[in-house]
DNA sequence: TTATACTTGTCAATTATTGACAAGTCTATA
DNA sequence: TATAGACTTGTCAATAATTGACAAGTATAA
């Protein structure tokens, strides 16, 4: 499953059979707005994800990973990032996540 | 080098004996957002990477690194997102590679 | 030619980010 | 204990970015 966003969403839309009003309605935008989303010329909103995988009846993990791989291959793509970056920030998640337990320790303590 | 992108800053700025103050008046912008800035309180903002890595004359590929892969843990974390989201990432970074290799390819046929 | 599906451009309205400054804490030292 | 320097926090207007909405276009099929 390598595609965009936008590709994800029309893949989607596709297989099962609605039009970009039908789909725009479901999720409550408008259609020339969805087409532009599919097309990579618009963002999708982030607050829409939970009623996107809804729709879809898809595991808002899965829409997730899509959506937020999407956002940093983007942002590595256009900023020339090295590759490295990716380790970078699963150590750094492995903190964030190690520094709130302390936090979390603290306040039961 | 496992922190955030303001501890990263701070400890810079300590390394180099420079107060908020001072570090502000370099990057152009006010002590007390600086101050938020290295407290988490605040985002830095990506227009003034360049500036950063010239006052510490630090490689602009080492900040952009600290920088983005702060933004992508954060996001993870904050979303809850699976850790095979950043393998997924990475194909898709070759994805986009590839497509505007494509794409290169046909306006210069 | 009419309908349907989609695309593109534009712009006001809404939201988010930023810059700036006041007022505070904390520490060291005269 | 008061003065200074370093830092923190809250607030808010100004600026910038995103979004919603709609008009006008193309493409295709009936």
């Amino acid at each position: 499953m390598n595609m965009s966003f936008g590709e994800f969403i029309r893949h989607l839309r596709k297989e099962n059979g609605l039009t970009l009003t039908k789909l725009a309605a479901k999720l409550e935008l408008d259609s020339a707005n969805l087409s532009k989303i599919e097309n990579g010329k618009r963002e999708f909103d982030e607050k829409r994800l939970e009623k996107l995988a809804k729709v879809f009846q898809l595991d808002l993990n899965t829409v997730k990973t899509e959506f937020f791989s999407d956002l940093f291959a983007k942002k590595i793509y256009e900023n020339n990032c090295s590759p490295e970056i990716l380790t970078v920030a699963e150590e750094k998640v492995k903190y964030l996540k190690q520094k709130n337990l302390k936090q979390t320790e603290l306040k039961l303590s």
